[in-house]
DNA sequence: GACGGATATATGTCCGTACATATGATGTCG
DNA sequence: CGACATCATATGTACGGACATATATCCGTC
């Protein structure tokens, strides 16, 4: 063995095998010898070896098919850094009691550009919602001055528009409410943050001075087959708002 | 058993641990039977007992502590969403030849505020650069007109000051450079996003109009201990970049 | 009462064996 | 020549036993 003898012996032999995948005795996308092989040749057990192997396809260094064989997948263990969301409800970073009053709801027939960024034909039917997310009575941030946390346009699709069909108050996120009404589970978020600025019209709903600054927060909900569930457009006042993560090295 | 009978047995076996931890039957906190109590329960060897344990400490549902027993750490499996990357590198979200031109590099004793958000007592030193950062040559992307990347500040920590202690031009990102020169890992980074408007100085550096929007990105880069090590500004031009990411469902 | 050593206990590691099962290769038959 | 059954092979699962080691507790001594 290459290593000193006071760790655990599957470590050792597991040690033993990463040195020799770094150096390409064993390459990427190879076989490794077989359990029985390996266990032989380093006097233990090929219970020793299955441990050995299991503790490297957790570093995802390896595979294994039942009937085929040990792959080799990587040549080191990858650093990679990774942001955790305990729910989705953590992309939205204002307090979770905040409400979204939907001034208007229709349904409309999406035509070429819209289509093409909705991922769909154009002439399928989706539900726009326009309107205001904003603090509930008192509880005002320390943050801005008081006045709607953004301005939110929504686009749903025409399966799940029930969900918001009239105009009212929505006290959780529409993507929440479609999982549980229809039973759909989003399994990935694109985000998309750029600055803007904000026309009259924006500056009058937000109560901000027309021609400040803004985030414009998109974010696309995608349900199992990465079909598109829903689409909002979020425009954050400057002042009023700003995003804030954190990553963390894996391991 | 409450299972069928098809599944693998440390799989039946996890099943039902898995439900009594859900029912509440061991609540969050609360010690395991021992593997050798749970083995004779079931019917089963220790060793189907310990794979079983291993597949819900795998879910984070349970721990376990040589000499004291295992352990419920969590009532049924978090789906959490997570954002990976490959390295730190894909923070900044443009392409990796873009240069950082540094137009000042001056050593300053950090005071106050600025201590305070340095997270260090005031009076100790930092190497403060400003420059631009842009692409090099004729590689412009297709995006904005052409014009500088964003204009960015750094703040070193005096002892890593060497890496920049002069004006010039790097390729390569500071906190990288900071890994490699001196050994330190960054294992944590913060990263915060506002909108706001462009002066009329940074206008003229930028190459854009005073008054247009930007996007305001601050990164705190931690090493071991959560110790800064180094923190930037980036000023980027409103239709010049935007900030895209994607979070996936854990499983 | 404080400190330190013996001890019981639970998980961790390791061995040898046996059988199950998925997979790819081989070979046979129409 | 192609479809299909057969077989060898490699990992997966499961058993039993044994010892190692970290931890908390008990107990005696000072």
């Amino acid at each position: 063995m290459t290593n000193n003898g006071s760790a655990s012996l599957y470590l050792q032999v597991a040690r033993t095998l990463q040195d020799r995948i770094a150096t390409g005795a064993h390459p990427i996308g190879s076989l490794l010898p077989t359990e029985h092989m390996l266990a032989e040749e380093f006097g233990v057990s090929r219970q020793t070896v299955r441990q050995a192997i299991g503790h490297l396809r957790g570093m995802k260094l390896l595979s294994a098919r039942k009937g085929v064989g040990t792959r080799v997948e990587a040549n080191r263990p990858q650093t990679s850094y990774y942001h955790t969301l305990q729910s989705l409800q953590d992309l939205f970073q204002f307090a979770s009691d905040a409400q979204y009053r939907v001034t208007s709801a229709d349904m409309v027939s999406v035509t070429g550009k819209e289509a093409e960024e909705l991922g769909c034909r154009p002439g399928r039917q989706w539900l726009r919602l326009v309107g205001l997310r904003e603090l509930p009575g008192e509880s005002r941030g320390p943050l801005g001055a008081d006045g709607p946390l953004c301005l939110t346009t929504v686009m749903i699709d025409g399966r799940y528009a029930d969900v918001a069909a009239t105009p009212r108050v929505h006290t959780r996120a529409i993507f929440a409410q479609i999982e549980d009404r229809f039973g759909v589970s989003i399994t990935e978020v694109h985000q998309d943050i750029e600055a803007t600025l904000v026309t009259e019209e924006q500056a009058a709903l937000l109560r901000v001075e027309p021609g400040s600054p803004a985030l414009l927060i998109t974010r696309r909900y995608f349900g199992s087959g990465r079909t598109l569930v829903d689409l909002s457009r979020n425009l954050h006042p400057g002042g009023r708002f700003r995003y804030a993560m954190t990553v963390r090295r894996e391991g």
